[in-house]
DNA sequence: TAATATATATCGACAATCTATATAAGGAGG
DNA sequence: CCTCCTTATATAGATTGTCGATATATATTA
């Protein structure tokens, strides 16, 4: 199914900071691991997650290091700062509260029409 | 709890159908009726719904009509198309997905992880 | 050596929401 | 009677977030 891109809105610095909630990952890397775990629905692009990254580390939720691997290439990781993860569990509560609003509209709202 | 208003992107088109599948509504009524099925957690603003209905009525997934009131007052209802009937079962379906998909990646991917 | 995958980065376009503002009618209180 | 608040619809401008396109550079594979 193609995904409409609007949904993602706000919720995508979210994904980043909980890829990054146990492991460091570098760019690329963030954006095959999120569309693996969430089974190819969420395929980010360059163009989004690296402002966004930029943005993060601004804002102190995010560190980042450069890192040699054992192919000569440098890659930069991302590291959540205790910042970050404050505002992880924030926006992990934020999300809660809007899907399940979301989904009492959904399921009819006929439960709220006569109380 | 303050709602990040970035995340409503792309799913109140779909939640203002929702509410008319069952009965046809007026703009104002559809704000207030809105924020009593989500619990208080969705206050949509007026410069936000009407140019939104505007455009979901050219895309004929509304229609409107006006009507008298008891109080001479003159109320703009909007009525769901089959189309718009269509196009919401479809947004659903879409949510379903995304939500599903988000809380994958929430879990902790850890599912995922050595598979 | 040429094509493809990896890897990071920026810019302009576009879509969606908000705030602010305008307009106007009805009801409540002074 | 007049003012303020609520109801009700509407538009313009600002802001934000995502994407497509593009640029650059290295590593791998054919």
């Amino acid at each position: 199914m193609t995904m409409d891109k609007t949904l993602l809105a706000g919720s995508t610095a979210m994904l980043i900071l909980k890829l990054l909630d146990g492991q460091d990952m570098y760019g690329y890397q963030m954006i095959a691991e999120l569309a693996k775990r969430s089974d190819d629905t969420f395929h980010l692009k360059a163009g989004t997650l690296y402002p966004l990254l930029h943005g993060l580390e601004k804002k102190k939720l995010l560190e980042s290091y450069e890192k040699q691997t054992d192919s000569a290439r440098i890659r930069k990781y991302y590291r959540l700062t205790p910042k970050g993860k404050k505002h992880l569990h924030e926006k992990t509560e934020e999300w809660e509260v809007f899907s399940h609003a979301i989904h009492q509209v959904l399921k009819g709202g006929l439960c709220c029409e006569h109380i």
